[in-house]
DNA sequence: GCATCCTAATACAGATACGTATCTGAAATC
DNA sequence: GATTTCAGATACGTATCTGTATTAGGATGC
């Protein structure tokens, strides 16, 4: 098996993304404070050296994953955006992204996690905003893009419902996650769907 | 000035609302990881010795912090309930609950804190889900009743939809908190207002 | 192929955490 | 008012975490 010999510079990127995929897992797991920065090193595969040789410190990190996550997030956004004609194939193909984006996907924890820090870091929540904003300035775009092709103006500012989806779509998760049997998929789908189309559409 | 002498159980009962009072600020604002039982004894004006008398461990007393904080919600609710009797007494008065109840009230930190916790610790999911169903459970019996008077069923099952609510509620809490300028109380009220009616009304 | 550079490992020092075990002084009991 | 009891303080041992300083070994450049 031929294995590429990296370059310094492949090499040290390979690393940061390690580091990087590691600590979504054990912050998710154990949290902000609970993962040490030992757990992350030792979980992709290396000791404290490497943490410090390519992150400050743990802070530092968890806002450049949140970055690259945020980033992920806009662009499949983006796309959906822009290809979607109908309203309908939008209503579709948001339904499939947030549904097989998110099952199975541990980044909803990653920002729960963050938004609490931000209550408590002035610093980190200037930082957090700034990409919380980008995303509801998305997310109210669609809004009115929707509502302009529904024909019904939506029952409040678009920018303030925006933060609503948002909410609505996290924290449904979370039920779900902690009580699956109380809240099935299909049963958050289905409310999700109740409460949208009853706001937008009716 | 005439202190009473407590007896031995005044004291005691005493020093652990103390302790309580003091997790939940101390929890709120560094995170139940974060937050180490001497800062919590020290915030009480105590030392370890009377926290290690008073609770097992950190998360004993935050099951508790959590057990009181819901009661008291539960009763709140269940007052509203019994004594409004129109559909527009119930709305006036659930909002004013919720702008007054919430407003500079840390609460809704903690139960983010213990939803995260939920995710990762199997024991505590166990008993906190048991709380968030009473709450469910009642916030679904609450719209039942309001669809009734109106006269409109609910287009999703009233469990599910409680859920929603909470999970709307809590989270443009969160938006408010954070971001306060871009989100501000009268738009927050204005957004849940528009859902919220939009759901169960129109 | 030798000298240099840089990534990551290792070693170290300091800080802070938790829980138990022991002690003290004030209530409770007689 | 002497004795018992208990709430809370203090002391201790241990574990863990962080960041820096130093070191080793593979990549890079000549």
């Amino acid at each position: 098996m031929a294995r590429k010999r990296l370059t310094r510079e492949e090499s040290r990127d390979l690393t940061r993304l390690r580091l990087l995929e590691a600590a979504a897992v054990i912050i998710a797991r154990k949290g902000l404070n609970g993962a040490s920065v030992e757990d992350i090193a030792a979980h992709a595969g290396y000791t404290r050296g490497a943490f410090h040789s390519n992150f400050r410190n743990k802070a530092d990190l968890f806002i450049e994953l949140l970055k690259r996550d945020h980033q992920d997030i806009q662009q499949q956004l983006q796309q959906i955006l822009s290809a979607g004609l109908s309203v309908e194939d939008i209503q579709r193909q948001l339904q499939q992204f947030y549904s097989q984006v998110y099952r199975g996907n541990i980044s909803y924890v990653l920002w729960a996690e963050a938004r609490l820090q931000a209550l408590r870091d002035a610093r980190f929540r200037a930082r957090l905003s700034a990409l919380l904003l980008e995303k509801r300035d998305m997310i109210a775009y669609f809004i009115d893009q929707f509502s302009q092709r529904v024909g019904k103006p939506p029952p409040a500012p678009a920018a303030d419902l925006a933060f609503a989806t948002m909410a609505l779509i996290d924290g449904m998760r979370f039920y779900n996650a902690c009580m699956p049997d109380e809240l099935p998929d299909a049963n958050l789908q289905a409310a999700l769907t109740a409460v949208f189309s009853a706001t937008f559409f009716d």
